[in-house]
DNA sequence: CTCTTGACGCCGG
DNA sequence: TCCGGCGCCAAGA
């Protein structure tokens, strides 16, 4: 397995994520199957920008840093669901359990 | 070769 | 439930 498979399977997990729904670092990292969350999140870092990016956020369902205002407007365009009044993915109801 | 840094996660208070 | 700290893994200086 070379580097590039690496980020081809991270970027295919991500594009995978269904609208409305979102998955974790560590969950990402553990269908690979390979690295763990920091690897994901470097990947996500370098080669993510034709992905969904947006639909990867920490295991707690808050947003890193990087996604600044732009991933709220995507969260309310596909109704992911979020808790009330706060930037935080309801991760209970948005976290998608098939894979 | 060692130290720092980073789109993370878990444990304990 | 919220916060702080420690642990992890790989890349770069």
């Amino acid at each position: 397995m070379s580097d590039e498979d690496y980020n081809e399977s991270v970027l295919r997990v991500v594009e995978s994520i269904p609208p409305g729904k979102v998955l974790t670092y560590g969950a990402i990292a553990d269908i690979v199957g390979r690295g763990g969350p920091r690897q994901v999140g470097a990947v996500m870092a370098q080669v993510g920008g034709g992905v969904p990016w947006w639909r990867v956020v920490y295991a707690d369902g808050s947003l890193p840093g990087c996604h600044r205002p732009d991933a709220l407007d995507h969260y309310r365009e596909e109704q992911t669901p979020m808790r009330a009044g706060e930037s935080v993915v309801d991760i209970r109801q948005a976290f998608w359990k098939d894979a």
